[in-house]
DNA sequence: GGCCGCATGTAATCTGTTACATGATTCT
DNA sequence: AGAATCATGTAACAGATTACATGCGGCC
């Protein structure tokens, strides 16, 4: 019923390109979004497995002559639907930017979605905060431990700051 | 026997200190070191009763009139080395350095023990050598959500090591 | 009377990882 | 002859999270 964690969306996500069978779903995963993500084949089968449980996917068989027979997946309108919704959200840590967020873009791009500046911009607006608020918190320089994971954590968002606003010049849409 | 996570490691760290039993393992935890990383208090007892069995900690009962018997941990030579090999080793990736790499400084600075700038120097090599690979990997500017993830990359890893390299004069020593 | 602090844990649930099991076809 | 590709999964193990269960003392 919940799953918070992000793979399945990723499934989703590939799924919303048509129908597909779990080995060709983790050869699609494998060569297209490797870079920066990676899933076992168990565990793309154990995913479909749950997601068909929840009423995201729905599948068929289909027989074939010489090979085990296939098992096709589609998504269902409550799946498209939750993956529209998370794809269209911003990430809450800094931490999900590498994965969680490439993925986002990834499909965004892939599925030729509109909005793109949309997102980055909300993902702009969620790091501006945590920002502010690291740079007004109390704990700034109590001691040099505290003062260098201050610093670590302005560093970091500052540069995922910087990146995101190139991003938007990558992703120019009209 | 193998616990390569890193939860274990803090729990010895505190133990490095003294004895002390659950509740108090986890108070200290979460005052001091709360700012960049959390375990419940299940989690470090059942963490504690691992370790127990691996052999990185013995525990004896101490009885108390009016309140539940406490149970005291204290850590083993094994545990020790244990420990001080896992603080002296650098992290493998740029996420490693929020939480793990944190710690490590954390307790090299609250054991006062020696060597802080060694253990820098040897993550600013570890991710130096992975930023010249980055920079030097083919698929660099394949289309833009290539090079949007490859200028991530460049930019989280070059900010990582700014820092370190700030690191180093927060935690100067003579 | 109720909440907080002290002090212990277990059990259930969820998720991920690794290994195992099967078996035909096609490429080298 | 052996490796890779196609195609499916289950089972065992490891780990984290959450909920549950217990109970006293002191404070408001």
């Amino acid at each position: 019923m919940s799953f918070k964690l992000s793979p399945e969306y990723a499934l989703l996500g590939i799924l919303m390109r048509g129908p597909k069978h779990g080995y060709e779903v983790h050869s699609y995963f494998s060569s297209e979004m490797s870079q920066f993500w990676h899933l076992s084949m168990s565990q793309v089968y154990a995913l479909l497995k749950r997601m068909e449980k929840n009423g995201m996917v729905v599948s068929r068989k289909e027989l074939q002559e010489k090979r085990p027979a296939k098992k096709i997946f589609s998504i269902t309108q409550a799946g498209k639907d939750r993956f529209l919704d998370w794809a269209y959200s911003p990430v809450k840590h800094v931490r999900d930017l590498r994965i969680e967020f490439m993925a986002k873009l990834f499909f965004i791009k892939e599925l030729k979605l509109k909005g793109v500046s949309g997102i980055i911009d909300k993902q702009i607006g969620v790091l501006q905060e945590k920002l502010d608020v690291t740079r007004n918190s109390k704990e700034r320089t109590a001691d040099e431990f505290q003062a260098a994971l201050h610093s670590f954590k302005i560093a970091q968002t500052t540069s995922a700051l910087d990146w995101l606003n190139q991003c938007k010049i990558y992703f120019y849409e009209n």
